[in-house]
DNA sequence: TCTGGGGTCCTGATGCTT
DNA sequence: TCTGAAGCATCAGGACCC
């Protein structure tokens, strides 16, 4: 455990967690299987033109990680165990995970199904010291999960917290006491300033910025003429400053199905095929949180890499497949690149709660992947409004339930069960 | 080496409204 | 009525994060 000295006497006026699992797929199929314990494992397609997911620390010795071409990652790591995700068992370790900071703050925002920021501000009574917190917490999350680990990082701010509970990976505790944490900061290169990805370092490196004190010593101005609003944005992360609250609850903006085909398609009608099953999977999501999306964006990659959207704003916001689709379809129009292309996405943006409409209570019968189903919803949605659908997210087998209002197609579905 | 999928945010261009 | 400026919304692309 790193313990930052702190020459003051309360430096904690404010106190922030980040909690974030240790190669966390890689981690639950070791915890399933016994079998892949100890052994070099590659979160990740088996074959086509995917990337590694999460590779376990047994295999990253051989220079592999997350984003890398599996072709690659198999070279460099020959002896290393390809598994396939399985995200709807890492949900499922993910919502115990979450649960157990919910028993430690009752201000968690989830980042991803492996990680979470905690304000602990006020909580000093109850856990005691950020270091007698944090090993509760991670005693907490190996026992609720039979030993997967977190690395868990203390501080006063978001910023800091995040860059600390990558400071000691795996299984680490850091505690950065706020006045401490721009000297703890300083010496660490420009890659930890939240935001500055490749290319940003390589523009910071011109500048001849290489770590975060020489951002900080840079000052804010001369930062702000060479990078515009990120200038201040990084001097201020620099200084150990990040305002924001931990938010426990956030609405989505957008929503997206997108996919790499095995094969470059350039034939119109190929492109469509793949359109309206990215729709359908796109409206699908929206029925299920009961969302709507005011507008729909169309996003090709061309085999070069490059990558083409177009996008327009609905004259009704919508959560039916068909809806989304005709938009996506009339779109396609618009793109003046002949492709081939390599990725076919759909986006739906723009999203809102769908509007509640209570003449219609819908139980629907069967399974809510089916076709059959789909085409059903959208039939409702055209008839009724998109918040006819809003109860079909609890699915159950049975009849339907209609206040007055007779679905057959819907009746004659569950009679037909 | 040859590059995923789900997102968010920022920037510059453009067009509309006042 | 015409014109320009300012403000705003939208769009397309890019960068980034996990």
């Amino acid at each position: 455990m790193e313990r930052v000295l702190s020459g003051h006497a309360d430096p904690w006026a404010r106190v922030v967690a980040h909690a974030d699992m240790d190669a966390f797929y890689a981690a639950v199929e070791q915890l399933d299987d016994p079998g892949l314990r100890g052994r070099p494992i590659l979160v990740g397609p088996k074959s086509g033109r995917g990337v590694v997911l999460t590779a376990s620390y047994e295999a990253r010795p051989a220079r592999v990680g997350s984003g890398m071409p599996i072709a690659l990652a198999r070279r460099r790591c020959p002896d290393a165990i390809i598994v396939p995700p399985r995200f709807e068992r890492y949900s499922e370790i993910s919502a115990k995970i979450m649960a157990v900071f919910a028993d430690f703050s009752p201000a968690v925002e989830p980042i991803s199904l492996d990680e979470a920021f905690l304000e602990m501000t006020g909580s000093g009574h109850i856990f005691g010291p950020p270091e007698s917190f944090g090993h509760r917490l991670k005693t907490a999350v190996r026992d609720a999960t039979g030993g997967l680990t977190v690395s868990v990082g203390v501080s006063g701010t978001k910023y800091v917290a995040k860059v600390a509970s990558g400071y000691h990976k795996p299984d680490g505790l850091t505690v950065v006491p706020p006045e401490t944490a721009q000297a703890w900061l300083a010496p660490q290169p420009v890659a930890v300033l939240w935001g500055a990805g490749p290319k940003t370092q390589q523009k910071l490196a011109k500048l001849g910025l290489r770590t975060v004190g020489d951002v900080a010593a840079w000052g804010e101005d001369r930062l702000a003429d060479a990078l515009g609003r990120t200038g201040r944005h990084f001097y201020a992360l620099a200084l150990g400053k990040d305002p924001r609250p931990v938010a426990s609850s956030r609405q989505a903006k957008s929503l997206s199905c997108e996919r790499t085909l095995r094969e470059d398609v350039k034939r119109t009608d190929e492109i469509c095929f793949h359109l309206r099953k990215a729709a359908e999977d796109v409206a699908r999501r929206l029925r299920r949180r009961a969302t709507v999306a005011r507008g729909v964006r169309v996003k090709l990659k061309r085999s070069d890499f490059q990558v083409l959207t177009r996008q327009r704003r609905l004259p009704d916001p919508t959560c039916a497949s068909e809806t989304l689709y005709r938009c996506a379809e009339s779109l396609l129009a618009e793109f003046d690149d002949p492709g081939p292309f390599r990725l076919i996405g759909v986006t739906a943006y723009d999203l809102e709660t769908a509007p509640d409409e209570p003449q219609l209570d819908l139980l629907t019968a069967g399974n809510e992947r089916s076709d059959r189903l789909d085409r059903m919803l959208d039939e409702v949605i055209e008839r009724f409004g998109p918040g006819a659908v809003r109860r079909a997210r609890d699915l159950q087998r049975g009849t339907v339930l209609d206040s007055g209002v007779t679905l057959d197609f819907l009746k004659d579905d569950s009679e037909n069960r």
